[in-house]
DNA sequence: GTTCTAGAAC
DNA sequence: GTTCTAGAAC
């Protein structure tokens, strides 16, 4: 028999895995009745969830103005977030181009200090432009009804960005120079 | 999204 | 010689 050796055409690939943490209750942070809040599997700060809703909704790109009031419950989670971790200051936003099916909004805390935090992608894809901060996209979906893509060039250029600290002018030679630079704020 | 690892960078 | 980055993964 033939093995199944057509990675994109298996049911676990790798893309779908937020659908399975969705569905693992020791992956689970909160719910309501429209999201599920999970841990980040592997998190890039000391605090890293997702909100993802439970209506299959695939991405950003998908949303339009029927969706304002999800968005908000977006919102709403991401202030009660807030206040559970006072000690930290936390952001909210989404990917511009996300790696994993099933619309996600990240939850990550400004240190970045961890130990899942390794490559230049990792750090451009949360400190640049590539994240579209949750303000911007409910903004954009109540102005133009829809979330606009950026093209594969900006994209590009996001992720090549040179690496310089998200706290202070600091700019770090490689990775590992950033991140020990940033345990000391 | 991560893992692995070749070869670039130091 | 070691550290670090970046591209393939069938």
């Amino acid at each position: 028999m033939q093995n199944n050796s057509n990675q994109k055409h298996v049911k676990n690939h790798w893309s779908l895995g937020l659908l399975e943490s969705m569905n693992d209750p020791s992956s689970v942070y909160k719910e309501t009745d429209k999201v599920v809040v999970i841990k980040d599997k592997y998190p890039k700060a000391k605090v890293h969830y997702l909100v993802l809703p439970r209506d299959n909704i695939n991405s950003i790109y998908n949303l339009d103005k029927s969706h304002i009031l999800l968005l908000e419950e977006f919102g709403k989670v991401f202030h009660d977030i807030q206040e559970e971790h006072s000690d930290l200051e936390l952001k909210a936003g989404f990917h511009s181009i996300p790696s994993m099916q099933r619309m996600h909004m990240h939850i990550i805390s400004k240190d970045m200090i961890s130990a899942c935090l390794k490559t230049k992608i990792h750090w451009n894809s949360f400190t640049t432009s590539f994240f579209l901060p949750y303000k911007d996209v409910l903004r954009s979906l109540k102005d133009n009804g829809h979330v606009e893509k950026i093209s594969t060039e900006k994209h590009k250029t996001l992720m090549s960005t040179p690496l310089k600290c998200n706290q202070c002018e600091f700019v770090p030679k490689n990775m590992p120079d950033l991140k020990k630079h940033l345990l000391s704020h």
